[in-house]
DNA sequence: ACTTTTTATTGATCCAGGTCAATGCGCGTT
DNA sequence: AACGCGCATTGACCTGGATCAATAAAAAGT
């Protein structure tokens, strides 16, 4: 039962790493997760230069929003953010979840204003890659350019599934999908792909699936009678990952 | 009536453009929608040297699909294709429609690998981009690096939007906000915004907008009936823009 | 011009998942 | 440790849009 708290090495360094803004790329425990991958030498301090590290945000602090002026792009240094897409009449989709290493505020670019939200789950840190600097390193660096491409390139082909799985997807299958993916993205930052702490609530899980709050909970419920998961509140198990990949359609 | 098949004089040079493969996209009707936007003289010319433009598809023809080598990215030249995204089961997402300046393949880059498939919509024409050679050039071309950023960030913000209307609009708001996106793309390429010819089936956009096909076909009709638009066949006019907004919530 | 096939329309019925309502519980506060 | 509040669960019921079914009408092929 409280293995549910295990907490890994990488984890531990995660944590120190949000206590120390000013540590290096080369230094960093997400370095193989993040931009600078593939950069040596100068480019790597080149890009390093420019990268503003201080941001910290606490539980429901905005990191920006539609007003915004756009300046940045941001990877996520610690904790969890969600974006979202908010509509005039109050509506607003959860378009994603995103952990260290990845990226937010891409979809700003063309447009050179945020076209989403971006609010943080828990206690989290950024680091902030000033846009027109990216673009001006970028220009001399090639291996930058080519990241920043598979980056977007990347996010869009997430998108694409996601287009799938709500168009397309049963309730079911959602659900299912979505713990593997959050399961995959654990793992790949050296925590464990069976034991995590959900950062999200299930209202933010059900807005992002495209259903009801009760339909998560629900499910969460079966799920877990099918033997499949163990959820306690906020920490889940997954039991049964090759049921659950069946699952997924 | 018969003014629903209005041929624009842009609309003849795009015809045109259609059978001429050799043209230079210094000549091309389509430059300030496309991709050498901003580009000059050698650098213009640079990028013209790897385009290769001949390829030429009928309705129904498959331009890749998942299981096709990636190389290239491609620039719709005439005509429209679609975009799907295919599970193993055999349900498919279509995700999206692809007009004359409009990019087909990019979440193709990180991975390498197709994500979707493409398929003609009717005869069409594409430019096709290979992607190592784009990559060679836009190292020197840091412009051309500017607009590959921006077109794939276009993509994602539009599928930011499409998620949203996927999770959270009804059908209504899902079928009108499709039409005026058609219509103001059919603007931006110099066609009537009122009058156009849907070149995708009823199928098609049913599955985009995650609807059966029954429900676009009645809505079709209820718009008809309330005076919003007139349809017939594939022949398409908006006859009340203004209400067709409100409905897109 | 005629046949076949595909695509679209319309009506009748059904159901997955939404909505409404009541209750429970974890967590932070004093 | 008691209170209050937002979040989560569970049950009962409802509905938007899916599915099924029957034509109809284009388009494509001969």
């Amino acid at each position: 039962m409280s293995q549910l708290n295990n907490v890994t090495p990488l984890f531990k360094d995660l944590a120190k790493v949000e206590h120390d803004h000013q540590i290096a790329c080369q230094e960093c425990a997400l370095y193989r997760l993040c931009l600078p991958l593939g950069l040596h030498n100068n480019d790597l301090a080149k890009l390093d230069s420019i990268i503003e590290r201080s941001k910290s945000l606490s539980r429901g602090q905005s990191l920006f929003n539609a007003e915004t002026p756009f300046k940045s792009v941001f990877v996520v240094r610690s904790g969890c953010f969600k974006t979202t897409v908010d509509a005039v009449d109050g509506r607003e989709q959860v378009t994603g979840f995103y952990f260290p290493g990845e990226f937010i505020g891409m979809d700003a670019i063309y447009q050179q204003a945020y076209q989403s939200s971006a609010k943080a789950l828990e206690t989290s840190t950024v680091c902030e890659l000033p846009y027109d600097k990216l673009q001006q390193f970028s220009a001399t660096i090639p291996q930058l350019q080519t990241q920043m491409l598979n980056r977007l390139s990347k996010e869009l082909s997430g998108d694409k599934s996601l287009m799938f799985l709500l168009g397309k997807k049963t309730a079911e299958e959602k659900l299912a999908t979505f713990l593997l993916s959050l399961s995959r993205r654990f793992q790949e930052r050296g925590f464990s792909a069976r034991d995590f702490q959900l950062s999200m609530s299930r209202g933010d899980i059900a807005n992002h699936l495209g259903l009801a709050i009760e339909t998560v909970s629900r499910l969460f419920s079966r799920f877990q009678d099918e033997g499949l998961i163990r959820i306690q509140n906020k920490a889940l198990t997954l039991l049964d990952t090759e049921k659950l990949k069946q699952l997924c359609g």
